[in-house]
Order: C-alpha cells, then sequence, then structure tokens
DNA sequence: CTTTTTCCGTGATATATGTCACACAGACGC
DNA sequence: GCGTCTGTGTGACATATATCACGGAAAAAG
C-alpha cells in the first residue's frame, strides 16, 4: 500500500483509468533505489514487476565467465517485459537490472499483473506496450552488436546513455564502459582519445562530457 | 475457416480448451508454403498472427545496407511474438520470416488474438509462453553475438539450424550461413573446412552433413 | 557435349580488435 | 607532506576477421 496517493495519481493519470489507479494505490509498493543498487540479480526469482517514475535502470546480461552486454535502459513509466514472463513461468532471471542513478519505482506483484490483464484494458495495451518497446530495443541492440564498428558502438552507447539519464556528463569509467560493451579498457580508452581529438567529448577521471 | 477440422483438433489438443480450437477453426486461416517463401518483409503490416504447426521459420533481422542477422528459429506449434505486439501499435515490421522448408501454418487475425486473451485462459498463456521464449531466443542471440568467436558461433548455428530442422544433412550455401551471420564467404569456408578437418562434419556441393 | 553459372578452396594481405607492459596522474587515507 | 590506490594514456605486439585475387569443380543451361 502507498501512503502518499497523489504520488501514483500524478504518475500515471491520464495513461490508467482511475479505477487501476486506485488499485495500484492498494497493491504496489513504492520503493526508491540509489545508484548502483541491484534489483534483479541472475538466478534470482521474481514475485513483482517494477516500473520506473523517475531515474533509469540498466538491464543487462551477464554470463558465467564475467563476460556482459548491456540489453538496454528504462526510464519514465517504463516497465521489464522480462519479469513479467519470467515470472509466471517461475523461471530464474536471466538478467541484471541495476539503477543508474537515484531511482523511484512502483512494484506490482506478479497475479496482479496477470489479473488486471483482462479487467482493465488500460492496463493491458501498457503491458503489449512494455513487451513491443523491449522487442524493439533487443532489436537495437543486436544491430549494434552485429553490424557496427566498435567506435560507432561507442557513440551508440553514449548517446543511449545520455538520453537515459538526461544529461550530457556521465559519471563512468572506462573500465566499466568497456564491460558493458564486452571489450577491453585500454580499447575504450583509445576510441574516446579519438572522439576527445575530434572535439566530440571532453575526458577527464570518471567523467565524461558530451560537446 | 478451416475445413478439415481434424487438423487443427489434432494439433491443439491437449493445449487448449475445446471452445478455442472450435473458434480457431472457425476464424483461423490455414495455410501451406514452400521453402523460401517470405511470411513477413521488413516495412509490411502485419494483420495475422502465424502459429507453426509443421515445419520451421526462420527470423531474421535485415537492415538497410544489406546486412543480416539471425534472430531465432519458430518451429512446431511457436508464433511470432514480434508480430503479436508489432501488429496491434499498427508498426511496420521490423524483421523478415521465411520458411526453411515445407511448412503449414494457421493464421490468426490480430483482434482475435488480442479478444481471446481474456477468453480464454490457455490462450492467454500461450500468448505469454511465447513472449517469453522469443525474449529468451533474442538473449541467446545475444550471448553468442556478443561473447562468442565465429568458429564457436558457426557451431551455435549449426546445432540450431539441424534442431530446428530435425534433420543431419543441411542444405545451404556457405554464402547464406556467412550472410545470415553477418561475415564474409570466404570465412566461412575456411571455418567449415576445419570443422571438417576435425571430423564434425562432411561437405559437398550444397549441402553440409552433421557427424 | 559444350558453355555458363554458381559454389567452393586457398594463399596473400589488410584492418580491427585484443593483450601485455609500463608510466603517469589524480584521489584519498594517514 | 607521503604513500597507496584506482583510473588513464600509449607503444609494441598477437590474433581474429575481412578483403582481394585467383583457380578449379560441380551443377545447370544450351
Amino acid at each position: 500500500m502507498i501512503n502518499d496517493s497523489q504520488l501514483v495519481n500524478r504518475a500515471f493519470r491520464g495513461d490508467f483509468e482511475p479505477a487501476l489507479i486506485e488499485e495500484i494505490n492498494r497493491v504496489g509498493i513504492y520503493q526508491e533505489v540509489e545508484e548502483g543498487d541491484y534489483l534483479i540479480r541472475p538466478g534470482s526469482y521474481i514475485r513483482s514487476v517494477p516500473i520506473i517514475l523517475s531515474g533509469s535502470v540498466k538491464i543487462m546480461r551477464a554470463d558465467a565467465g564475467g563476460n556482459e552486454a548491456l540489453l538496454y535502459y528504462l526510464s519514465g513509466l517504463d516497465s521489464c517485459a522480462m519479469s513479467m514472463t519470467g515470472g509466471p513461468a517461475n523461471k530464474p532471471s536471466e538478467i541484471t537490472a541495476v539503477a543508474e542513478e537515484k531511482t523511484r519505482l512502483i512494484f506490482i506483484p506478479l497475479e496482479k499483473v496477470d489479473e488486471w490483464i483482462c479487467r482493465f484494458p488500460t492496463w493491458k495495451q501498457f503491458v503489449f506496450r512494455t513487451y513491443q518497446r523491449r522487442f524493439d530495443d533487443m532489436i537495437a541492440t543486436i544491430d549494434s552488436i552485429a553490424f557496427q564498428k566498435l567506435d560507432e558502438r561507442l557513440l551508440t552507447y553514449l548517446k543511449k546513455k545520455t538520453q537515459s539519464c538526461q544529461c550530457t556528463v556521465l559519471q563512468v569509467t572506462h573500465e566499466e564502459i568497456a564491460r558493458e560493451m564486452a571489450t577491453s579498457r585500454e580499447v575504450i580508452s583509445r576510441l574516446l582519445k579519438q572522439l576527445e581529438r575530434v572535439g566530440y567529448l571532453r575526458l577527464s577521471r570518471n567523467k565524461i562530457e558530451i560537446l
């Protein structure tokens, strides 16, 4: 149950019908997480579905060997399709979700996600739009990995990242970028340096400023 | 309307309730396609959702520059999640679907797909299981492209392909494999030759026999 | 059968990316 | 201040993959 009903109201008014908003107020769980907090870890079971109110969350794939690949970002009023499907079938999660910044979200219990589909048309629409978006994101990711060279991929990476956090200064290390792109730190450092020489950005320790 | 009601009956008995099977008989459209036939082309709008009864279908991503990437295969009682979401939102398709062999399928009109979700529990389950499977497939694809080297990827490619067509002799040219893996023919030829030397397969013109 | 087309094999070479080794510089504790 | 981390820059080199340039072989067309 969410105490501050205005919060939910403001967030969903226009998207969801009043009865649904009321329901969300009743069974949803509001939570604030800090940058770096994990929402989902591989292997864990999912019992509720997050909807992001503000902030952004990074969804990654990590294999056993410590490799990582960025799948997509979630931000305003987005939700995680993976947890909608992964949940009901009761399979452990294949992915990792980490907050990119201070993020406010609401968790909806799985059985409600399912139940509401038939009770509230706008919810059904929401669920399917979420699937659609995530499919598009995944396809974009595959495009990028399969067709682009590293320098182009780095550019798309930076673009997506600035989009999701709505800012031009990224607090991130080369090492971290390298991990998310499944390559090595040196390569990223070199490519970034190149982009700096071209005037696309400015580098300093732990910081990349897009120009 | 499908004349041979036994056909649908046999295919779905056990998975769907009788009332749903009857509905499928009433509004579904049965079709047989040959190897190489296109079911969906990029840019086209989708008005019905295919369910594969037998045979197999290859789902690919193709970008403007003639590059291609294999996303996944569909076979027995699978369906295409992409067309479930892509349809309702009325967006043109981002993908290509080609029959890998002679394939029998049933097309369900989009509005029915949506309507049945709330009317038939087994249908809802079917739709969500389909989403889940396709997500898993996409993740496997990303894993493969991002983490594996070409020789490993080629192996997974061959494995998936034999799985989907249920046979050990693949009728395919090196050129075609190369296109689907977004690399060049020579590279594939070399790697295949290597696999032959190791005794994993036998090569001849237009044919790869897995051992 | 002869010609033509399509597919395959392979060396040589180019380019992109990965790896190693190490220097240096800013942050941070003490 | 000083030492200790952690992050960054860079050359040299290793490897994987892409490209070019062929020749030959099997199938298809004539």
